[in-house]
RNA sequence: UGCCCGAUGGUGUAAUUGGCAACACGUCUGACUCUGAAUCAGAAGAGUCCAGGUUCGAACCCUGGUCGGGCAACCA
């Protein structure tokens, strides 16, 4: 089996390391890493990053760290922490003993700063924010020197400790790393290092008032853990010629980390930013971070997708350098195929229509027997109570069918699955409203599942609930988010929230499920056959339980349907 | 007007590193079916952004364009 396994393609990431390997690059050793800043959750996005990280740690028996990009304390929270530890361990990707955060090495990071400033490459300035900013010019515009560049080491290193001692108020001073002001490059001309910042951090509580830029502290936290590899995001690519100056000022032995950027994951129907995903969330449009709506790590998990499932979609999506937009269709098709592996199967009602027996003894039960998984034969059997009264889904009865419609209709025959053939006799609506309350059909005894007369065909099967055992349920429908395939492509002066779709999500609590779901855990999931693929929400109660939908099954007869 | 990336069916990713474009999703047929699911069989759909060049031969190399994305936080 293994050794079929098509000759795998491999990323061009892979194509690099395997020629480094092949030079003996870093002694054949790889180290990843994921770098999140703790300040939001994580989405797809991410998670396609993570499973990039750790499985090519895995594929060269390497080793993956998780570590916090925590050098801005004003925007960073312990929330976030916790939430992106407990998505990280949710999909599988092992840190073992390496979970770090950059301010680990903030007094690494400072005391290297300091050797930076004596060896003439970085230098304390004193002007503002807008004075350096001004300075620094325009992408087609070369940038001016500070007057403070010059200043000499000794000045600098005094400077520098003043700031450190907290001397100076936020603003008053920044250090710079010398490089060039007039490089074509924008982050080459004499970026910041470190910006005085009297704020409160999360870990290292009030100890420093002077925090390191990302680009200061990223790569050193790289050098600082072995990292080989690391492997970031496009818009990144320009900060590269810095992530390799800055590791050129600290740099003692051969290894060197090395910065990839592949292309960001971009899904149809979504957005992916964290700021728009923090807008959804503060005002109210979805119902928190881990609304099953999100392409949150936690909402997509709430959803009912699999940490594998999201694995097998990173696997379909690929790794490349060119801008793209996934299909939805592709998310959902990779936790199908997961779950129609895994979920046991059962029959659920959303929305109720009455069936009355009218040939089977009325205060009769009988139980049935059910398989719980046609693709797992060990999955096993259940039994299910059948009577004389049972429910049917309201779409599988019409009084009068169009062409091609399988399902139940006056004098029409069908398959109640796992029981018996019945046949429509007879309905009832209401005088008012003309709505169908009842049905009446006649069973054909012979026919039972599984006995001996059980061989005739019928063209539809329905899913059905024995209306006295049933037991009610909520159910909770999810639509994609936003109408427009692409949320950002709206009328001038709007912005992506004109693309909301206002029917997202859809409560259904007139449920009827079969009466074996009563003892059911959130997280557990299942096929409702004929519907889709639902998972227990943490909302349900022992009293009444809630199912989320998390993919509907695919279904050629309502695109059929709606097409004319 | 500067610099850096990228460009292959509707979508995404490949192509033994120069040998007559493959896989997946999606779409459409059909078979099977006690889930209109799954499964199985098949089809349509790109001649690789454009123009030159090198070569017996180019999606891959060269030149020049075009288009798309990124870069001017004391954010990451």
């Amino acid at each position: 089996m293994d050794d079929n396994k098509e000759k795998q393609s491999v990323n061009f990431i892979e194509t690099i390391i395997n020629e480094e390997l092949s030079e003996g690059k870093n002694d054949g050793r790889i180290h990843t890493r994921f770098p999140p800043e703790p300040n939001g959750y994580l989405h797809i996005g991410h998670a396609k990053s993570i499973l990039l990280n750790y499985g090519i740690s895995q594929e060269y028996k390497g080793k993956f760290n998780l570590r916090f990009d925590d050098t801005n304390p004003t925007k960073e929270e312990q929330e976030y922490v916790d939430s992106i530890l407990e998505d990280v361990k949710w999909l599988g990707a092992d840190w073992e003993d390496r979970l770090f955060f950059a301010s680990d090495y903030f007094d690494q990071l400072y005391e290297w700063a300091e050797k930076i400033i004596m060896n003439g490459k970085a230098y304390v300035d004193d002007q503002p924010a807008e004075k350096i900013s001004e300075q620094r010019g325009t992408p087609s515009k070369p940038g001016t020197e500070s007057p403070f560049r010059n200043r000499i080491p000794e000045e600098n290193l005094d400077l520098f400790r003043r700031m450190k001692a907290g001397e100076f108020p936020n603003g008053a001073k920044v250090l710079r790393a010398k490089v060039d002001m007039t490089s074509p490059n924008m982050h080459m001309r004499d970026p910041v290092m470190y910006r005085i910042l009297h704020a409160h951090h999360h870990r290292t509580g009030d100890k420093w008032c002077l925090y390191p830029m990302y680009d200061w502290a990223h790569g050193e936290s790289d050098y600082l853990e072995g990292i080989t590899h690391s492997i970031c995001t496009l818009e990144f690519e320009v900060h590269r010629p810095l992530y390799d100056w800055f590791v050129d000022q600290i740099q003692e032995a051969e290894y060197r980390p090395r910065q990839i950027e592949f292309a960001r994951l971009n899904l149809s129907y979504t957005v992916m930013s964290k700021r728009k995903l923090l807008e959804l969330v503060k005002e109210g449009y979805v119902n928190g971070w881990d609304d099953p709506r999100m392409p949150t790590i936690s909402g997509l998990r709430r959803r009912g997708y699999t940490p594998e499932s999201l694995k097998i979609f990173a696997e379909k999506v690929g790794v490349a350098k060119r801008n793209n937009v996934i299909d939805v269709a592709l998310l959902e098709h990779s936790v199908r195929e997961d779950l129609n592996k895994k979920a046991s199967r059962v029959m659920a009602v959303l929305d109720p229509l009455k069936v009355i027996i009218t040939n089977y003894p009325e205060n009769e039960t009988e139980i049935l027997r059910a398989e719980n998984n046609p693709e797992d034969p060990d999955a096993g059997y259940r039994d299910l109570p059948f009577s004389n009264e049972v429910y049917i889904e309201r779409s599988d009865f019409m009084t009068d069918p169009p062409k091609k419609y399988f399902r139940l209709a006056p004098g029409r025959e069908v398959r109640l699955k796992n029981a018996y053939i019945i046949k429509c006799e007879d309905y009832k609506t209401d005088e008012v409203t003309g709505e169908i309350v009842e049905v009446y059909c006649t069973y054909d005894p012979e026919s039972k599942s599984g006995g001996a007369g059980s061989q005739r065909k019928v063209k539809g099967t329905l899913h059905w609930v024995s209306a006295q055992h049933a037991i009610d349920a909520e159910v909770r429908q999810f639509d994609r988010l936003f109408k427009n395939e692409d949320p950002e492509n709206v009328e001038a002066g709007q912005d992506y929230k004109a693309n909301l779709n206002p029917d997202s999500l859809t409560i259904m609590k007139a449920c009827k499920v079969e009466p074996g779901l009563r003892d059911v855990n959130p997280g557990d999931k299942f096929q409702f056959q004929r519907m889709g693929y639902f998972c227990v929400d943490t909302d349900s109660t022992p009293e009444m339980p809630v199912f989320n939908r998390t993919v509907p099954l695919r279904d050629p007869w309502s695109k059929m349907s709606s097409k004319k």
